[in-house]
DNA sequence: TGTATATTGTCCGTTAACCGGACATGCCGA
DNA sequence: TCGGCATGTCCGGTTAACGGACAATATACA
């Protein structure tokens, strides 16, 4: 039985490994003893007392001296405070726009709102055969000639719409100017609505030979992020890659909605598994 | 300068700790590359892959395939999200309270309000040569009768004074049987805001020899703790230990008010120093 | 009182695993 | 073409992490 060499070594350390998983046992349990956290992991109480040893250098566990207990301590926050909310949707969203370009083999990307336009914040550009420009992540997109604002702005609730416009007014970059016409983004809001998903304009293409259509990701009813796919103009109307493809786009727009909202359900605690690693003391 | 062998060995396990330190340069700046993890950290570049690796095995963090940096997942969480916000208050009250039992000799605590109760969340017991029972961490105290719940009822917002209340009104404990006699309460409230401090009532005693006094702990003017002293009742009557030792007890619970309200006023963020270790790659 | 069980804590010899020097590759600008 | 810079991997030497073993304490039960 010594040989169960098969598969585990996926690389790592050992110790820090180890360290890990009695963090998320203490966090499973607030205040634990040795004993409990050897029991919970598996890991032998010797090194468990060396792992506590090291959280406490850190300040991140303390003891509580009544009980004799473990504790986590508000300096853990330090570990992911650095996450953003922000951040969970294109975090969310890899696995998936990951299957979804060997489906669709056009690029697709995943766009979210700030500061008055939209930013690509994950993208299958590298992974698909047809990209022609690579590296994408962090480029900015207008709101009223790109596909990602227009299909988020036609999705996005109401008074977020309006305070959208309302900033775009006063901004300086010239493709904003157009939310001075009312009945310009009217009729973008209309098509898109219609059609279900949003085209770019002419007057802005990241790429002089690439056209972009873009779903909503629809959180609760409401666009939080923009689905968009590129393609060669070329090769295909906007039509026909919709024909093609928008069922698997709005699958996958569907598919990290609901993800998100799973998330934001549970409101952090209770999820489950420990990393499950076997070893008696 | 290379021997700063000073103290600085404490125990702990090194790439453990090497790993929490990356861990914490990453929530420092999101997204981030090898090469910036090795400057900001003095670790090895070799060192980072490896750690990288192991924390990329656990969910923590992955690769953003565009542009090759490596941010931090939501499962971070994790490693934080069983810390409560109710135990910030108890955290931040144990070097405090270690320094208050310097002073003042008898033991003190920090309760809390939880479930229609208070609730001794740490506690000075074992390192006050005064203690008679060792122990009360958890210890559940009523609200109307014991010298904590009095300091908090005195000082909660009036809104949630009234629910806890009400709420006591329904309750099976004997001791909230009181809360149907307003004028009761009343004086309660009078006699405790007149002083500043809260005494415990004789109908409820951990131990039969010993009488408690409770200052509130103010955080932003209302009661988020109580601060309670326990003497011997033999020894002093509270009038001679409020005389003595008041003075300190405020200190205390002002103290502790203040690290609170510090601590809520930076959402969590921008806090600073990295641990420095230094080492060359 | 003695015996058994459960839990916490520490020591120390062995060895696995961590370490970083060295090398290879690829990209960019001069 | 070359030098500078960044990324990634290999491998032998050393270290520090590992867990068996022992000690101390507390509690339960006969």
């Amino acid at each position: 039985m010594a040989e169960n060499s098969s598969e585990k070594r996926a690389s790592g350390m050992r110790s820090a490994e180890r360290l890990l998983i009695v963090l998320r046992a203490l966090n499973l349990r607030n205040g634990a003893t040795v004993l409990e956290l050897n029991r919970d992991t598996g890991i032998s109480r010797q090194a468990i007392y060396r792992i506590l040893d090291t959280l406490r250098n850190f300040g991140y566990v303390r003891r509580q001296e009544a009980t004799d207990r473990f504790h986590l301590t508000h300096m853990v926050r330090r570990l992911s405070s650095g996450f953003k909310d922000e951040e969970w949707i294109a975090d969310i969203a890899v696995p998936i726009l990951g299957r979804l370009v060997q489906e669709v083999v056009w690029p697709t990307e995943l766009s979210t709102f700030s500061d008055n336009a939209m930013y690509i914040r994950e993208s299958t550009r590298g992974r698909s055969p047809f990209t022609i420009d690579r590296v994408a992540v962090g480029q900015r997109l207008p709101m009223l000639q790109s596909a990602s604002g227009r299909a988020y702005l036609s999705y996005c609730p109401d008074p977020e719409r309006e305070a959208i416009i309302e900033n775009l007014k006063s901004s300086d970059d010239d493709f904003d100017k157009v939310a001075h016409k009312p009945d310009y983004i009217e009729r973008i809001l209309a098509v898109t609505r219609s059609r279900g998903w949003a085209v770019g304009d002419d007057s802005f293409r990241l790429h002089p030979k690439t056209e972009t259509l873009a779903v909503p990701v629809l959180v609760n009813g409401y666009a939080r992020a923009s689905l968009p796919l590129t393609y060669i103009a070329s090769a295909a109307t906007a039509e026909q890659i919709a024909e093609r493809h928008m069922n698997q786009l709005q699958a996958a727009a569907k598919e990290i909605a609901d993800r998100m909202e799973e998330m934001q359900a549970r409101t952090d605690d209770d999820d489950d598994d420990l990393i499950p690693i076997r070893e008696a003391s």
